[in-house]
RNA sequence: GCCCCGAUAGCCCAAUGGCAGAGGCAGACGACUUAAAAUCGUCACAGUGUGGGUUCGAGUCCCACUCGGGGCACCA
């Protein structure tokens, strides 16, 4: 116990401490507690801890430790996310193992973790690289595989140049590579896919189950990404051809109006069409597919291009008029949307209305909105209205003619109600090596034959001698003693996968995994599932808000089927925190702004950058570091643990013979700070703290003095509740207050709720809505009471002179508004 | 272009439809000190982005706009 209060030595002291006392152990045998399970989003260990982690670790401390010191049983996880891109390019740059310096860099986050004094269950650390994780990715692969959830395609796939690997869809973002920002290119390859459309419409309506608990910013994202629409696939006659052709349209109400086909330039389709079309059409459009190819998807993207695209000899037939209208391939209608063919509405969509306009093709208006008249203005119009010049739905208003468009379609088996997503089946496949194999080995006689269950997993091979260079093809494939194997059904030479699982997958159960981090046995036990599981709290960056979160909750549903947890969503809350920014952008070397976490915890000491994060603001927001000032974090910490030095009653003293008025200021504070810790609102619990810590100094210099037993009440809370933010000055003024380590889990005392009424109180009077007298009263004076008061008031009288009173509205004890005429 | 979020003191931020200020930073002044730092205390500072509306009463609810941030965007 020292007579200053030094932060730096506070960590030297209790850090030890705690690693024997072992507070936040949450599988103690017998543990009767209200279970609790709070999750922060696991880190990727490429490097150091930064400011980033520092104020989501704080966030995520503040939840998990309120619980823990509201009484209940808090599993509080950590993990690597240790798969991935970023450590195999280090290491690649390096010269390094990508597992050596993996295993490394985690080390070093770990005993940054410590040092920062999160309050993680070291007893259920997992790393995603460890074979006896990545074993249940490929068993769960199986199981997916099992169920037709997964499955090969050859399609053209989102390419970057730079990760020489394929990305997935979410990954791909304006165009860019989310990972590096290069150009993201088209390719042929077969890849793994999870079958994630499966699960779109549970997926779009289950969000409405989370409505309140997760931030509407990501619910609106993911509502958004999945993007179903509905309407009908409708199918034209093709003349000289066999099938017809499906098109998918929201709007068959403008059936009659489609004077063109479309096909995507890229699609089967538009080959085989083109192919048994004229030679000069064969050249025309081989030669603009080609030109297609070369285009990004960059300039694609941009709304503002110009139409191109070529007429493929063809025609098909409306299958409501009759007409035969020309089919035409374009790169503005997508292969992999719907069913990658459109019927071209000009009038009524601005799209076609922009290709009829390229091409000179007709324009035929069928429905009435009111406005200028499209084929004249050659305008489209999109907007509600009338149908006109449509036989039967000729008459109808939009929504009446959807509905009876689709009746006259399925009735002539000419089509069907239908439903579409923006959402695409999830590419799983990557061409590198540090990542998880796939369990699947191809044979030439038998095709794809999983891997047994009992020869998981499938070890990744050293890396010594594979060049993983980037190149197009996974490193794994020059592995040639790992990768010849005999086919587990025929015997013969057959080849595993080469690929390797996006690391996405590893992301999407981990929650579970750290019910039984070390299992052999299962992915997760059932048991420890129906225990702790979903997370009642996850805590993270909104950077996941689509991608980790849509794939999470897609992998709970599935095991949800497979009847192996017993919820569907695995996030019951969500905590957005916002980024640490320096000077308005955030933080970066080339930038020149980057603010070292390891300098500030040197300068300032843990406890005091921990309250700075959970002061800042309100945690969704941003917090920018040139308007926040660790060093008052500091001050206030010091001005509080003084608090507990000149505490001169014994622990145990009487409260009830303590101050009335500082037993209010705590019991208030103590009301207060619990919700605005449940609303998230840390910034104003912080606050509330800094409120009690002047209220207890007033008392102790000018008051009752230390001595009293309500201001020892009052220290002790406020330690508690400090404890959340600044662990080391709380656990020291615990012991200056004369406790047995382990502040953490000492509980909140609970509120009385006869220190938080008030005897009298100010009443306010208005006049008009202005302020004009305030007095004291009883806080149980009446109404009419009340009113009496305030229409006797002198101010008010002298007031109210001259004018009449209409409306006197009283709201006893508080308020009285008199208006007048 | 469409959708969402935000705008309160010099700054960061509070405020169940009821006194615009809880807390902090920066500032001024005072106490302590030979002096300074540290500490303790006192004080000052805006009428809530703009314009309308609802209400006895609006920072708070509604409409329009401005600015800032974010998401989606050739998905038929």
């Amino acid at each position: 116990m020292s007579e200053e209060f030094s932060l730096s030595a506070l960590q030297d002291k209790w850090l030890p401490v705690w690693d024997s006392l072992k507070p936040f152990d949450s599988a103690k045998p017998g543990d009767e507690r209200p279970k609790k399970y709070v999750l922060d989003m696991f880190p990727y260990p490429s490097g150091d801890l930064h400011m980033g982690h520092a104020e989501a670790y704080a966030l995520g401390d503040v939840i998990a430790r309120y619980w823990m010191q509201k009484g209940f049983n808090v599993m509080h996880p950590i993990g690597w996310d240790a798969f991935g891109l970023p450590a195999e390019n280090a290491a690649i740059k390096r010269g390094l193992d990508p597992r050596k310096w993996t295993y490394e860099n985690i080390e070093q986050q770990k005993s940054s973790m410590r040092r920062y004094a999160c309050s993680f269950d070291w007893d259920r650390v997992l790393q995603t690289c460890d074979p006896i994780y990545y074993r249940w990715n490929q068993w769960l692969f199986l199981e997916f595989y099992k169920r037709g959830l997964a499955y090969r395609k050859n399609s053209n796939v989102n390419w970057c140049p730079s990760c020489q690997t394929v990305l997935a869809n979410e990954q791909v973002v304006q165009g860019l590579c989310e990972r590096c920002d290069t150009q993201v290119t088209k390719k042929a390859l077969t890849q793994w896919y999870f079958k994630v459309t499966d699960y779109a419409d549970r997926l779009l309506d289950d969000l409405d189950t989370l409505e309140g608990k997760w931030p509407t910013k990501v619910l609106t994202m993911q509502r958004n990404w999945i993007g179903r629409s509905y309407g009908a696939n409708v199918q034209f006659e093709i003349v000289n051809r066999k099938e017809p052709v499906t098109v998918f349209t929201t709007r068959p109400d403008t059936l009659y109006g489609a004077t063109f086909m479309v096909v995507a330039a890229d699609s089967d389709l538009a080959s085989e069409l083109a192919s048994e079309s004229d030679a000069s059409v064969r050249m025309e459009f081989f030669s603009y597919l080609e030109k297609t190819k070369q285009v990004s998807d960059i300039d694609r993207l941009a709304t503002d291009r110009e139409k191109t695209g070529v007429f493929l000899g063809r025609y098909a037939v409306n299958p409501l008029s009759g007409e035969q209208i020309p089919i035409w391939a374009s790169d503005y209608v997508l292969a992999d949307y719907g069913t990658g063919a459109i019927m071209a509405v000009p009038a009524h969509d601005e799209r076609d209305m922009a290709f009829a306009n390229a091409m000179q093709l007709p324009v035929l208006t069928v429905v009435d909105t009111g406005e200028e008249d499209p084929s004249v203005s050659r305008i489209a119009t999109a907007g509600d209205g009338v149908v006109v010049n449509s036989g039967p739905l000729t008459g109808l208003k939009k929504d009446k003619a959807i509905e009876k468009a689709i009746e006259l379609l399925e009735e002539k088996k000419l089509g069907l109600r239908a439903k579409n997503y923006r959402l695409r089946d999830w590419l799983i496949s990557r061409q590198r090596y540090w990542g998880s194999p796939i369990p699947i080995i191809h044979c030439e006689k038998c095709g794809e034959v999983p891997v047994p269950e009992s020869e998981l997993p499938v070890l990744l091979p050293d890396s010594a001698g594979l060049d993983l260079q980037p190149k197009g093809t996974s490193p794994l494939g020059a592995a040639s003693d790992w990768l010849n194997v005999a086919c587990p059904t025929c015997g013969g030479a057959a080849k595993r996968d080469s690929d390797t699982m996006d690391t996405f997958v590893d992301s999407s159960w981990y929650f579970l995994r750290f019910l039984s981090p070390n299992s052999e046995k299962h992915a997760f036990d059932p048991a420890e599932a129906k225990k702790w599981a979903p997370v009642d709290q996850y805590v993270g960056g909104v950077t996941h808000a689509i991608l980790h979160l849509l794939y999470s909750r897609f992998f709970t549903k599935v095991l949800y089927d497979m009847k192996l947890v017993d919820f569907e969503e695995p996030f019951s809350r969500l905590l957005n925190q916002g980024m640490v920014l320096m000077n308005g952008s955030a933080m970066s070397k080339s930038r020149g702004n980057l603010v070292r976490l390891s300098e500030q915890l040197d300068e300032h000491g843990v406890d005091a950058i921990r309250l700075t994060m959970a002061f800042a603001g309100p945690p969704e927001d941003d917090i920018d570091w040139a308007d926040v000032s660790p060093a008052a974090s500091g001050k206030f910490l010091a001005r509080a643990w003084r608090i507990a030095k000149d505490v001169s009653s014994d622990p145990g003293s009487d409260v009830q013979t303590g101050s009335l008025e500082v037993r209010k200021a705590t019991h208030s504070f103590l009301a207060a700070f619990t919700e605005a810790i449940e609303g998230f609102k840390f910034n104003v619990g912080v606050a509330k703290c800094m409120e009690l810590t002047n209220a207890l100094r007033k008392a102790i210099d000018s008051g009752v003095g230390g001595g009293d037993p309500a201001v020892r009440e009052g220290a002790e809370e406020l330690a508690k509740a400090i404890s959340l933010f600044a662990p080391y000055t709380a656990e020291d003024m615990w012991e200056l207050l004369g406790h047995k380590p382990g502040v953490a889990l000492a509980t909140f005392r609970s509120v009385e709720a006869d220190l938080l009424v008030q005897e009298t109180i100010t009443a306010i009077v208005q006049v008009d809505g202005k302020l004009r007298d305030k007095f004291e009263v009883s806080a149980s004076i009446s109404e009419a009471e009340l009113r009496s008061l305030a229409l006797a008031s002198p101010a008010i009288t002298r007031l109210l002179e001259g004018k009449q009173p209409v409306n006197v509205i009283v709201r006893a004890p508080k308020l009285v508004n008199i208006a007048t005429k």
